[in-house]
DNA sequence: CTTGCATTCAATCGAACAATTGAATATTAG
DNA sequence: CTAATATTCAATTGTTCGATTGAATGCAAG
């Protein structure tokens, strides 16, 4: 009974081998920033704070586990996810973590909850509200990441331009924000200010990533997109 | 942009703990066991083939990371999975491994295919065909996995038993067996000696904890099974 | 209350990992 | 061809991890 035969162990570790690729805080982070597109190191390393040679170090993990490929192009090599499993395991990996770890709650409710303590949308209602025309989808990603792709009709925002351009919402309908993730502080910051200036306005439920995993239509700007700077000044 | 809060760098360490409890073969196995049911540490440990010092500092790792739970009855700790969650969290982790790393299809080639090579029975196909009486199911598991929940209406013969005891299975209709999980060899091996002996066999795709976890109907003998030995005999 | 048993704890050693640094490789621009 | 840039490689250091060993704890039977 003890010996199922030479092949369980070796098989045992290669999920083991996937496993211990998320076993990293950083290497997390990097996935997270790669479920919203492809990217170079450069812009993956400063997008987490790493060093360049460090990034390139945890994608070559990355790679070896099969989450994630790279392509080159020109003197860049551009990292992307292997596929939307992968985002499907990062989703099952949260679930458990927020549901049997207490410190998860304890930390949303210091950092994220302190902001905006309202109900998320579930994504499959604001479908529905997308198509009657009843709400204002907000996304507050840098544009880059917009580009890469976004819900139906979103109006892109960065956080950090919010305030200088509430004009450009209606003020007469609902903003739904949405970010990188179910943790991602940008659209809980963003309801939050938003409802400050008088402005009804909540998160989506998931980010870009989870949308799309869930299989609803997802809009893009272009087929490939720089994510050095913008095209020409 | 580089700096969104305290709180996201706290939040993915806690998402690594939950990876790094599943960043090793011998945690994954006791895992695996203990999605059978509730287990003392000494059967978990008999049964991955480690010292019981060393499984104990394990399922502790897993009870740190939120992965099981454990409580004391009598003179023995029984450990068990803290929820089906988890067993959704393994079956992303095994999907990502096999679709994404060519070792996995290569190791299953070597070790399981050449066994049984025909496709495995869906698990809503397979509910269908029980309840229509069409079909044999087999459980290959040992005694007391099988008593803490099995298929509806199965038959369990453990695998070592299955020669001597072939005249408990009808004739006329297939077999389905089934074990642990969708890589473990105790149905590939029924399913190939059925045949062997000309009774048509194949496996069921995945194991109980799959079953239960997509909803379906388990039976079980009694609500707690000790896992030590027969109960008397 | 002593004995036996299951489990955990504590200390140890070798291996693997993470981050840093500087050099090496490869591609584009001139 | 040379220079500049992006990425990877290689070597180093401190840290963490995994397994082993033997002791300690806690429960239960006698």
């Amino acid at each position: 009974m003890s010996s199922e035969g030479p092949g369980k162990r070796e098989l045992l570790a290669q999920f083991a081998r996937v496993a211990k690729a998320l076993s990293h805080p950083n290497r997390l982070e990097l996935l997270e920033f790669l479920a919203q597109g492809e990217r170079t190191v450069e812009a993956l390393a400063r997008a987490a704070g790493l060093s360049v040679a460090n990034a390139s170090q945890h994608l070559q993990q990355l790679k070896q586990a099969g989450l994630v490929t790279s392509r080159k192009t020109g003197q860049h090599v551009r990292y992307r996810l292997a596929d939307d499993d992968v985002v499907a395991l990062m989703a099952a990996l949260r679930e458990v973590a927020r549901r049997h770890l207490a410190e998860v709650d304890r930390i949303v409710q210091a950092y994220l909850a302190a902001r905006d303590t309202l109900e998320p949308v579930p994504a499959t209602d604001l479908l529905e509200r997308i198509r009657r025309g009843e709400v204002t989808v907000l996304d507050v990603r840098p544009p880059e990441e917009y580009a890469a792709g976004h819900l139906p009709g979103a109006v892109n925002i960065p956080l950090e331009e919010l305030e200088r351009r509430l004009g450009e919402l209606p003020k007469d309908r609902e903003v739904v924000a949405y970010c990188r993730g179910p943790y991602c502080v940008l659209a809980w910051e963003a309801a939050a200010r938003l409802r400050e200036k008088g402005i009804p306005a909540r998160r989506l439920e998931g980010g870009l990533p989870e949308w799309r995993l869930a299989g609803l239509p997802v809009e893009a700007e272009r087929e490939a997109v720089e994510t050095e700077g913008p095209a020409r000044g």
